[in-house]
DNA sequence: TTATAGTATTGACAAATATCTATCTGATGA
DNA sequence: TCATCAGATAGATATTTGTCAATACTATAA
C-alpha cells in the first residue's frame, strides 16, 4: 500500500454520494438497482461512481446473470485504514 | 462521529498536497515553515490547506510566538478509521 | 509609533469533477 | 433474428476546488 493507492481510495470516498454507497455496502452485498433506489441519481451516474469505487479497489463487482452485485473489499479497506493509522507494513 | 464529519475528513485527505502534509505530520509536530519547505506551493496555499485540515479536526494548530505548529489529532484520526471499519460506536 | 516577520484572507482563474441526456453493449428469451 | 433489459460509455455543462498574487492581520522589537 503506497500513498498513491491511498490517495485514490480517499478520493473515491470523498464524495457524498459515494460515501453513501459505501455505507450501504457496509451492510452487505447489493445489486446496482438496489443501490439506485436509495439515491437520487440517474443510472449512468451510479455506474460512474461504481467504476471509481471499483477502480481503486475498495469495491468488488460480481455479475450474476443480468445483475451486478457490489460489495466492499475488506482487505483493501483494512489496508487503507492501517495506512492512515501508520501501520504501513506490507500487504496489498 | 457521523457520516458528515467523516465526509469532511475524507475530503480533507483526498487532495495530494494535503495527504503529503498528513504524512509529514504523522512523523510529528511541524512548523508551517517546515511544511512549506517540503512542498512546491506558496504560503497562502499552505495556509488554505492547513485550514481545511484543522477545520475537519484532523489537525491541531498551536501558536508559539510567531510560529504555528501543526500536529495530527490522533483521536480524530482514530474516530475516522473506526468509522470506516464499521466500529461506529460512540465518541467524538 | 514604526518596521518586521510569520500567518491568514481576498479575489480571480484554471483545472477537476459530479451530473445529466443520449446512446451503446451484451446477454437473454421469444 | 429481434425485442428487452441491466449496466456502461460519450459528450456537454455547471459546480467545486486548488492555486496564485496582492493584501491584511497580529505580535514583537527597536
Amino acid at each position: 500500500m503506497d500513498a498513491d493507492r491511498c490517495l485514490k481510495m480517499l478520493k473515491a470516498l470523498s464524495d457524498e454520494t459515494r460515501l453513501k454507497i459505501f455505507e450501504m455496502l457496509k451492510g452487505g452485498k447489493l445489486c446496482a438497482c438496489k443501490i439506485l433506489e436509495g439515491l437520487n441519481i440517474t443510472q449512468p451516474t451510479l455506474s460512474h461512481h461504481m467504476k471509481i469505487l471499483c477502480d481503486c479497489g475498495l469495491a468488488d463487482a460480481e455479475r450474476d446473470w443480468k445483475w451486478t452485485h457490489y460489495s466492499i473489499n475488506k482487505d483493501a479497506l483494512k489496508a487503507l485504514t492501517d495506512w492512515l493509522n501508520g501501520e504501513n507494513e506490507g500487504k496489498i
